[in-house]
DNA sequence: GCAAAAGTGTTGAGTGTACACCCATGC
DNA sequence: GCATGGGTGTACACTCAACACTTTTGC
């Protein structure tokens, strides 16, 4: 693929570029894993592969309008958190021809939608991070730069709110920091600092119906990025 | 601007999007205050205004490529540290067309180098990053987030060598740190850190010739970055 | 000898880490 | 009554911030 750039309305100068693409990592935890949500590609050279959910950016369409149009129609999500990861730009990362992609990625809480195959690809499927297929272009290394960026950003943030539903337990949000750190964390000490952050608060609400002593819910105070460093 | 994408060869296929860039963001630390290298345009829409130094991306050439081409072409400079921004994409940040930036950021001691004017601007300088000129596009947000990007980075990382010269005293350093955060640090306490993060180590030389007590210069154990946490 | 920057330690507050037991429910 | 996960506190180590005086040189 080429692009042919037509400098100005007179003037007839030809500038050749790359296209441009956008490429959006949809990040869930699924079973205490973390999942990537990923469709798999059903024709030309990369038939079989599996790949991020992406479009090419349109013309009046800014990179964020595009990534909102990737996560709606090839995924059927709306509003949730996104955000700009990085730049991809090698040459040959699609041997189609010389596209550049804008990574971003999202989080969501899998409860609310299950994934849905249509028309444009094989099927679309949740995997998780540290369990990948076979993939196209150079998405797993997207996928390990944005598995990265969650890591260290939920270290000083309130990002977990994307994952989670509306109310959950203590239990329930330190499983989510266990699992996108991927190492245990004490109990006593991550309440302590939980606390401390006063990034949740408790609501009236009780989990029952466990097998063992109900549980207190808590919800974010803010559902939209907050610092806490 | 726009772009037209001729997909595969036989496919007459056209898919229009739009035009990539890069602009470098070119920091360096002069008489005690950071500095951002930018040219003056001299001719189109933006004639008068200022801007960072920048490129359309080739067909062939990656991103980094473009932009280590920008710093050599634009600033005759070569071999420093660079990383990759953000990419910036409103519709309208170019009213000339549609052009999606790819915005890095590079670090120099600009004891190393002066500016020189070429014919292809009105003049190039640099310019405190407190106190910007006119600014074409959205550079001066571009300006804006580089700064930031700086100022967390040198929290955790070595990065500061990349403003340096090889051999620097401990007051030099803290005055780097200073300048970046915007605020003063204790003396003991910085020199007590700098010690405990093992990042620089002493030369055998000492700085004579100030009217005070010489100081002992020191120097990175690694001219490339290493993070601290 | 005086001006100027170099160099050097201690203390208290707050944060991070390690660790063990009782509680409320379902079955 | 027993299995299951819920809920709680203390002690030590470490890091961070505040703070003042002596040393070595140039002039």
């Amino acid at each position: 693929m080429k692009i042919a750039t037509k400098k100005g309305a007179k003037n007839s100068e030809l500038i050749i570029g790359p296209a441009m693409a956008v490429d959006v990592l949809i990040f869930a935890i699924r079973e205490e894993k973390l999942n990537v949500l990923l469709i798999q590609i059903n024709n030309g050279p990369y038939k079989g592969k599996w790949a991020l959910p992406g479009g090419i950016v349109a013309l009046e369409e800014t990179l964020d309008e595009t990534a909102e149009r990737v996560l709606e129609k090839k995924a059927g999500i709306k509003g949730i958190y996104l955000e700009q990861l990085y730049t991809f730009g090698k040459v040959d990362r699609d041997v189609r021809g010389r596209i550049a992609s804008v990574a971003y990625f999202a989080l969501v809480n899998s409860d609310k939608f299950a994934p849905k195959t249509n028309e444009y690809y094989a099927d679309i499927a949740w995997k998780e991070v540290d369990d990948l297929p076979s993939m196209a272009f150079d998405h797993k290394e997207m996928v390990r730069y944005g598995v990265h960026r969650l890591q260290s950003k939920i270290e000083y943030s309130n990002i977990a709110y994307g994952l989670l539903p509306k109310e959950f337990t203590l239990t329930e949000i330190q499983k989510v920091y266990e699992v996108i750190l991927g190492k245990e964390l004490d109990k006593r000490n991550f309440r302590k600092k939980m606390k401390m952050l006063d990034l949740i608060e408790p609501t009236k609400h009780v989990k029952y119906g466990m097998r063992n002593r109900p549980a207190e819910m808590y919800k974010f105070k803010k559902r939209s990025l907050v610092f806490t460093k």
